[in-house]
RNA sequence: GUCCCCAUCGUCUAGAGGCCUAGGACGCCAGCCUUUCACGUUGGAAACACGGGUUCGAACCCCGUUGGGGACGCCA
């Protein structure tokens, strides 16, 4: 049969990278079999659910390529049937009511600590006639689970993990408001999209235990866990906004590709021997879950850079000058006027061989976008020493014979430089002023690429503006 | 506190008893290339947490210690 995983975060904050990584896991778990990869939204919470997260999510799993099947469930829409199937477990005797306060409850729990015993609830409703029930007194329903004996899971990951049930207690699936509880609606919702692959993070390993509990009381069969372990920070603790738990817009924004982020993802705590650059169509043909490490991985910048200069070099140069011009436009600033666009097209092949992300190319695309009068960096100024202008000045009516092809300009900037100047000077000595004079900065592509695309004009007034001593520095 | 999980270079990992004087990648260092910066390329430093077993033989199996992480809500 083939299998159906989903991805089911619930809209209480922003897609973050672990999500998104969970994301992937299901995802390659279903295209590898041949399977579907569906997608719930689990807005329960009501108080902290928000559409703005909501739409975040879904954009954030389409930027990132990580499309679903099927349409997109909201398990709030689910409330009714959750609480049939509550009312049918309570009517089959397999659900009881319970009156304890949220305050006996606190207590409970610490008295339970103090002693050494597992926190939880102690069942006292569990067989108390419910006759006894105290007047106005809203109960919930709570899921009759076995105290005695054990269990074991065996998972996909974790692979068999067994747990004492006096470990779980009877957990609530009916609040006293008759909404139902999530571990309850993830049960019924999971059971009746057909999901037969749960695959999700670590922390609702125990959670398996009490859920499966509940799949056995409705008599349905129980999906197959696969628990992955948890991304953490790069100091090894919990993954927080320091390092890396971003929103996934965060990182479009900074620059970085989805194809890199989906490699990158994908080799945290997992891998394929010795392979590092994964396609997408490799990734649904190697990806098996049993291959997961169990051990939590850390988020390293490092490598997601390295990976993300990688795909950027890939990418065709118009797909990167069309990526950059988004980017300026979802600023507000105008687009690319024909000159622009065409200097960029013309300059890309070099430029992203110089960047890791989409900002780093943005910056140094600049070189092509700046009119003059251009401002220069501290270090472009110290180079246009009064020596080096005088070079400048020399080199100047040996460019202006010149054709404007990059290698006419090379050729006469090293006849001036190893014939004319006295002493003889090594190409560096002029090239490097002549960049600083052209680009305002110390480095660039190379210098007489630059120029070529930067075109006659342009560069000749680049040149006499600070022949005449106009350098502004930033 | 109770329970569960984990442990190979700084980081991600390969390794499923002899192929391991432990491989790859990122990062780091050095050389080469070179008009700068990159790219590329060559080389280098860098790890089996510790202690006991089992075995002819252990990074791989078992036990313990230590160190990390996670779960214990009328949150999801």
């Amino acid at each position: 049969m083939a299998p159906v995983t989903r991805f089911a975060p619930s809209p209480t904050g922003f897609l973050h990278i672990g999500g998104a990584r969970t994301a992937l896991f299901n995802r390659l778990f279903a295209r590898h079999l041949g399977g579907t990869f569906r997608l719930r939204i689990e807005d329960t919470d009501k108080q902290r659910s928000t559409p703005e997260a909501i739409d975040a999510i879904l954009e954030g799993l389409e930027w990132l390529g990580l499309s679903w099947d099927d349409d997109v469930i909201y398990q709030s829409a689910r409330a009714e049937r959750h609480r049939e199937v509550a009312l049918q477990l309570l009517e089959s005797a397999k659900a009881y009511r319970c009156y304890a306060t949220p305050e006996e409850l606190a207590a409970m729990r610490e008295k339970a600590r103090a002693e050494g015993r597992p926190p939880g609830y102690d069942g006292r409703w569990r067989d108390r006639d419910p006759a006894e029930a105290p007047a106005g007194v809203d109960p919930v329903i709570r899921f009759k689970a076995p105290r005695e004996g054990e269990q074991t899971i065996e998972d996909l990951v974790q692979g068999f993990v067994t747990v004492a049930n006096r470990q779980l207690d009877d957990m609530i699936i009916l609040r006293s408001d008759g909404s139902p509880t999530y571990m309850h609606s993830v049960v019924v919702d999971d059971h009746d999209m057909g999901i037969t692959h749960v695959i999700r993070g670590d922390d609702h390993l125990t959670n398996a235990f009490r859920q499966r509990q509940l799949y056995e009381a409705m008599g349905w069969p129980v999906p197959a866990f696969a628990h992955i372990p948890l991304i953490h920070g790069a100091d090894g603790a919990k993954m927080s906004k320091r390092h890396g738990a971003l929103a996934i817009g965060a990182y479009r924004d900074e620059g970085y590709l989805p194809e890199a982020l989906r490699n990158y993802l994908l080799r945290l705590g997992w891998g394929h021997g010795d392979e590092e650059i994964i396609s997408d169509a490799q990734a649904v043909e190697w990806f098996d879950i049993a291959n997961v490490g169990k051990n939590p991985a850390r988020f390293d910048f490092a490598k997601l850079d390295s990976l993300n200069a990688h795909y950027l070099r890939q990418r065709d140069d118009e797909s990167l000058v069309a990526a950059l011009e988004v980017r300026r436009t979802a600023r507000g600033e105008s687009g690319f006027s024909e000159e622009q666009a065409g200097r960029l097209r013309a300059g890309m092949e070099s430029l992203k061989q110089r960047a890791k992300r989409l900002d780093d190319l943005e910056a140094a695309s600049q070189v092509y976008l700046a009119e003059p009068p251009i401002t220069y960096t501290e270090q472009a100024v110290k180079l246009l020493t009064p020596d080096a202008l005088g070079h400048l000045a020399g080199l100047r009516a040996l460019l202006e014979a010149c054709d404007w092809e990059r290698s006419e300009l090379e050729a006469a900037t090293r006849q001036f430089a190893e014939e004319i100047a006295d002493p003889p000077l090594k190409l560096g000595k002029v090239a490097q002023p002549l960049r600083a004079a052209i680009t305002g900065s110390k480095v660039s592509p190379p210098i007489f690429e630059v120029m070529e695309i930067l075109g006659r004009e342009s560069c000749l007034t680049r040149l006499d503006s600070c022949l005449e001593g106009k350098i502004f520095s930033t």
